[in-house]
RNA sequence: ACCCCAUAAU
């Protein structure tokens, strides 16, 4: 069951929900029972490629089947709740807490956290900050992921110091803010325009990165991501290819994302000769570019006054058969 | 480390 189900999440995590049907099928076809796991990734996948309605009809029917290991827990109520909320419909994600009482199972503080960057993402402040009140009513304490989210919101609102304080609070209590969170700020500062200070908070991220590595707690491509955006963000890209080298270092590749980035970096300061590089570096690694790539690549070609290089990559792209939305 | 929440590319 546990390899059907890594099957069906790769899946799933690819959008193909057709093809993790199949194998959903198929394992039942051989006897295998589903476990709540394999219900779980299902949910998300549907909650992922905006079908609401098909991660609910999920949970009928295991509420249908009486099959133990694959009753309803805590993490599919929590994934159902998330796959509601971000395909509208909140009205819906509410009525389930009740639901999953019912059911006999509590919300734990990922519920919680997912009902808030529920609302926050809607611009519901208040009501994010009233599920918080609520969780620490039931006597959970918020945690990291909580703090990200009305950090998150805080900048969104263009409040940055709200936001710095919140984590400068969270320091005195012992919670040296993360990377994402680290992240979260450059980002509201970016918007907010406050250079000098994406300079200081990207200092500041490095040193937690480098407390990480010698924690012997390792490093992912995402958390490079950051940073290498981090350093964009802050008009920089020269040092955003030197973090390309330091995750090397750490025997990490590169991927889409980190090169794509780094391309808009020098698109954004007009260096298109540096842009091409990076997408040439690219090929030399075998990452292939995307849709995403070629456009960064055109916009920075119009940007400066380059139509016909633009036109080039168009071509480009139908050669690699890349849809040019 | 089979599955849940904040932050990465136009």
């Amino acid at each position: 069951a546990v390899c059907y189900n890594s099957v069906i999440n790769g899946f799933c995590e690819q959008g193909q929900m057709q093809a993790a049907m199949q194998i959903f099928q198929v394992m039942k076809d051989k006897g295998c029972q589903p476990t709540s796991s394999t219900f779980n990734t299902l949910i998300k996948g549907y909650g992922l490629s905006g079908q609401p309605l098909e991660a609910k009809q999920l949970l009928n029917e295991m509420a249908k089947q009486d099959n133990k290991k694959a009753k309803p827990n805590v993490r599919t109520y929590n994934m159902l709740l998330n796959a509601l909320s971000r395909n509208g419909n909140l009205d819906d994600a509410l009525n389930l807490i009740a639901l999953m009482r019912a059911d006999g199972v509590n919300p734990n503080v990922v519920t919680y956290n997912t009902m808030a960057n529920a609302f926050a993402k809607k611009g519901l402040t208040s009501k994010a900050e009233s599920v918080i009140r609520e969780m620490q009513s039931s006597k959970l304490r918020p945690s990291e992921h909580t703090c990200g989210i009305v950090i998150n919101g805080l900048c969104e609102e263009g409040d940055t110091e709200r936001a710095l304080a919140l984590v400068q609070r969270m320091n005195l209590q012992g919670i040296p803010p993360n990377l994402v969170i680290l992240n979260t700020l450059l980002k509201g500062y970016g918007r907010a325009l406050q250079f000098h200070r994406v300079e200081q908070v990207l200092e500041k991220a490095k040193s937690v990165l480098q407390q990480m590595l010698e924690a012997g707690i390792s490093a992912d491509v995402t958390i490079y991501g950051i940073l290498v955006k981090g350093y964009v963000r802050a008009q920089d890209p020269q040092k955003a290819e030197s973090v390309v080298q330091d995750m090397r270092g750490q025997g990490l590749a590169p991927n889409v994302i980190i090169y794509t980035t780094i391309i808009s970096g020098w698109c954004n300061a007009g260096r298109m000769d540096d842009a091409l590089r990076i997408y040439t570096e690219m090929a030399e690694h075998h990452v292939a570019p995307n849709s995403r790539t070629f456009q960064t690549l055109i916009w920075g070609f119009s940007e400066a006054k380059l139509p016909n290089k633009a036109e080039e990559v168009l071509q480009l792209m139908e050669v690699q058969r890349i849809s040019a939305k």
